[in-house]
DNA sequence: CTCAGTGCAAACTATTTGCAGATTT
DNA sequence: AAATCTGCAAATAGTTTGCACTGAG
């Protein structure tokens, strides 16, 4: 039940529709995924609520923090749950497939360049679109 | 007449919109500039094309090279001349701002890292969102 | 019981497209 | 003249919002 919490203490209510789009954050095998994504899985489950509430709870999670939300690319934004440490992605091109990384040396450059700067960076989005070497 | 020779030799005619709109990215003094921005400042110069055209322009420049398109966060797309070399954004949040900068040690490390999971990078996106140091 | 949450449909924003008439080559 | 291009308005995609009803605390 630590889900239930983690919207508790958000402040929000634990309702239906949030717990079960928690559990979808969760379970997914993707872990990036649409809000359409989320609707679609939902009413695979017979638990629809409705895009409006699908964006709705989205937006809540957002701010409170529960998960982050990307604008890769090409139009619908992706949502995963906030991961323990900071990570980029890899956007396959060919499979769509997304790997995640995290590399020290790049986040203290960028760390360095801002600074430079006279920034602090506040968040940041590094993205790189991949082939297969093999083509 | 630089221009011309850019449209015509990506197989387009020089018509006026083209030119137009061309010259509206050469020439301004913010580089990167959202179809919205871009139809306003035709509009001032009296030099209307409506929307659909500018969009329509704009995809086609970037098809053909003549810019690229970024998609840094909320809503609108910018678009900015091809830049003669490759260069990330800084974006700050309070103003707006869009600073640009390039660093070798980033883009070598990103290459390995494409190179390590079996991939090759085709093209990428590194934005920072940043803000002034005082707040 | 009260206030936050839901879900529908309508609104909105960014962008694309069909089409008839205008332009470029 | 032929083929491409334009510009309007209508269509589409993604997301947000108003509102009457429902459900959590």
């Amino acid at each position: 039940m630590s889900n239930n919490n983690d919207i508790r203490s958000a402040g929000l209510k634990v309702t239906h529709a949030r717990k079960r789009i928690l559990e979808v954050l969760e379970t997914g095998n993707e872990s990036h995924l649409s809000a359409d994504d989320i609707n679609r899985i939902l009413i695979k489950n017979n638990d629809e609520v409705g895009v409006a509430t699908v964006y709705r709870v989205l937006n809540q999670f957002v701010d409170a923090g529960i998960c982050i939300k990307h604008n890769f690319d090409s139009g619908q934004a992706v949502f995963e749950l906030t991961p323990d440490h900071h990570h980029d992605h890899m956007v396959c091109m060919k499979t769509g497939n997304v790997i995640e990384f995290e590399d020290e040396v790049i986040e203290k450059r960028q760390e360095e360049l801002a600074k430079k700067n006279g920034y602090r960076i506040v968040d940041h989005s590094l993205v790189l679109f991949v082939e297969p070497i093999e083509d």
